[in-house]
DNA sequence: CGCGATTAAGTTGTGCACAACTTAATTGTG
DNA sequence: CACAATTAAGTTGTGCACAACTTAATCGCG
């Protein structure tokens, strides 16, 4: 009997291409506005809430301060954002969207809308499928935390 | 009204995320192999079929020569597998394992049981979930290839 | 056969991810 | 108030991903 998992047959490995592929179809248009995908979803969370700290920021793209730091320095740079320091406790910094950041919003939204309709799915699958994952990151969530 | 697309309601960001997490599962137990989680992609693939070229595992895995060399490189330096210049065609290198490389695939199978554990659901679901990003991803390409 | 086009693998450069660590400010407790 | 513990942000080092490019071998067409 054979027990070995084909690579083809892994959620796991379908998640990772799957990934990787809808990272790519957005590159290019990325591309016309001088971003890449993870400085994309910064300026997502600052078109809902600007003004986020660089911590509330991670918690949002569930990412830590050693990538969202970098991150944030190119963004600055490209001038999308500005950073902060707080007066009140000066450990936080804020992030702002600058005018030429949160003039890239209609351009952005329209990148979304063209992505979801490249899914190949309708909007109430695509609506599920969105959920089924979020479930299941939430369960390897939570077993990371119990090992 | 208000067009801005939220990140959580974003079906592509609960793909970055659930796809982050999984592997962030796989880290600690690859860790005891010594593995990463693309090192334990290409192994994998030669568990199955042995010997494949670079280009091979490079669509096998999705991935091109720019990375899989690299990926390669280390996996050679690690002792888990061996590259071989093919004698017929001088440009062709086929990648083999070597014991200890094959040595890995019990351990390596008892991993992604356990992975698929974590996911929460039952095998059933985990499969339709499989098929629908692998649904996903062909319709993600189809566009790409179309621009 | 000759030679331009193609193919295979590898290199270079940029930007994530993430672990481990550092620095500096703030908090809580005696 | 003092000061150890905690917290926020940033730095360092490694390993992907991927675009663009290089090198070398093979192919195919006249």
């Amino acid at each position: 009997m054979d027990t070995t998992p084909r690579l083809r047959e892994q959620a796991c490995f379908a998640l990772y291409t799957a990934s990787r592929a809808v990272i790519g179809l957005y590159r290019p248009m990325l591309d016309r506005l001088g971003l890449t995908y993870p400085q994309f979803l910064v300026l997502m969370a600052l078109w809902e809430t600007d003004g986020l700290t660089v911590t509330a920021l991670g918690d949002a793209l569930q990412l830590d301060s050693g990538t969202v730091s970098p991150l944030l320095k190119r963004l600055e740079a490209a001038g999308f954002v500005e950073r902060r320091r707080e007066s009140g406790d000066e450990r936080r910094v804020t992030v702002h969207l600058t005018e030429a950041g949160a003039a890239l919003e209609s351009r952005g939204c329209e990148i979304t809308r063209v992505v979801g309709g490249a899914a190949g799915m309708s909007p109430e699958e695509l609506t599920a499928l969105r959920d089924r994952l979020n479930a299941f990151t939430e369960s390897v969530r939570s077993t990371r935390a119990a090992e």
